[in-house]
DNA sequence: AAAATACAGGCTGTATACATAAATTCGGTC
DNA sequence: GACCGAATTTATGTATACAGCCTGTATTTT
């Protein structure tokens, strides 16, 4: 029972201290990598004395991280009680992807209706300028690979935050949660290929098409375009499911539901 | 101390056995008709201790009702912990709409574009049709506009689910929560109206035309007229903007903030 | 032999005790 | 009289103890 001799105990413990926030946090961000990481098999009941052990907190941290995830959608609650990793059809990604689309496309559309914050207009459009310093060499190193991803990352809060809505903003957070549905989420997995760049350029033409239809305020315009930009997954989606190794290698893989099972 | 006195008391009390879920869940339904009820000022902080007096449940349901309710959007984190009730300026009122209608226009597409359930679309034809026998006398009873209401409801949750997507389906009622994005919303203030029975009609033919498209097969139809049908909000809140006292009888209407304050 | 029931084990849901951090108030000093 | 500091009070975050429920297994009965 070393657990039990821990009684009263300072609650900053020597070990596990790696995030800064609160034990409920660091057991939420352990606990997400865990799942997408795949250490977690989908479908069965996690006990939570499990987690306890695994993740050095005791029962009600834990306990608030699972429910946390759950209402995130990474995990399931049990008709018995407690929770599970939820798995989850190619259906499933499809409806992830067309799902941001949408709430980028309507974030998109309000923000050329009302006009962007002139402060989130400028880091925008130094994204993209970014991006297009990135995509400059006819060959892309790893580094500038990772540079894409950051300013990628980058592009899509700001664009999120344009809209100037709370609301949309959250609803696209909580999609963006899934690995899958992340703007990110399949740009990895093509690094290797010959047409990495060409992929990575188009979807950058669509980052200057919204970004200058926000300006110019032509709201159905941005909308179509984001609309079409999320779209670009679907067919990395496609080509990642016909390499089978390369889907191994994004984040989550391991969450995916096969036919076959 | 009546609380202390209750120590190792049996889980079910005789107090305030309403509803027949967990402690949890008895909270969190309760907790929201607190906030709704507007008995709990937004932007102050909710002593936890005030919610176990008023709940009759001890802490740890507490806290996880504020949490569920705080990732549902009702709630907001504070800085130094302990939750606040939100407040929602008129923008975010149109806002929940607008998502409303996006996300209810993308489930209409999609329900176009697979296929709906058999069965889903046998209720969602029944729906329509018992809406029409509510519609029928000229003139609207007490009874009628809540049936109306009801039959709505039953039409609104059908749709989403007849996308067949349950990520999309959590999402869509995730916005229904916020109780002035909910297709019901804004129904009862304009029961006293003179054109009250007009606007019904209006939402009926729009649910008729969505049932249609989506028979059909016709995509892009089905989305156009699903977010058409949202924006019907989007009027009935300016009216009730105009006619203060209607603003009161929706409920969380103490909710939103008014740009005096 | 098969099915149903009873028992046991473990797990979750719930309650409370404890420690730490923050806010407020009171007292002292400038 | 006003401002700053310290102490007290309070509230949250965390840990654990307890009780009911579900599940799985074994035994008994038909």
């Amino acid at each position: 029972m070393s657990v039990a001799l821990k009684a009263a105990a300072p609650v900053r413990d020597a070990d596990a201290d790696e995030g800064g926030g609160s034990q409920t946090v660091r057991a939420q961000l352990r606990l997400r990598e865990l799942i997408l990481g795949g250490e977690l098999a989908p479908g069965v009941r996690i006990p939570e004395l499990a987690l306890v052990e695994r993740l050095g907190v005791s029962r009600t941290p834990v306990r608030a991280a699972l429910v946390r995830l759950a209402e995130e959608g990474l995990l399931e609650a049990l008709a018995g009680g407690g929770f599970a990793v939820r798995d989850f059809s190619e259906t499933d990604i499809c409806d992830a992807i067309e799902l941001r689309g949408t709430l980028e496309g309507l974030a998109a559309r309000l923000a050329a209706e009302r006009g962007a914050p002139a402060l989130v207009l400028a880091a925008l459009r130094d994204s993209v300028e970014r991006i297009d310093e990135v995509l400059a060499p006819p060959v892309l190193s790893a580094e500038a690979f990772e540079a894409y991803i950051e300013q990628n990352g980058r592009f899509h809060r700001l664009l999120a935050e344009a809209a100037g809505s709370v609301l949309v903003q959250r609803q696209i957070e909580r999609v963006v949660t899934l690995p899958f549905a992340s703007p990110n989420g399949f740009v990895m997995l093509r690094a290797s290929g010959a047409d990495a760049r060409d992929a990575l350029v188009v979807a950058q033409s669509q980052h200057r098409a919204v970004l200058d239809a926000i300006a110019r305020r032509e709201a159905a315009r941005a909308d179509a375009v984001m609309q079409e930009h999320a779209r670009l997954a679907h067919a990395n989606l496609r080509g990642a499911l016909q390499s089978q190794q390369g889907l191994l290698s994004l984040p989550g893989a391991r969450l995916i539901r096969h036919a076959g099972r």
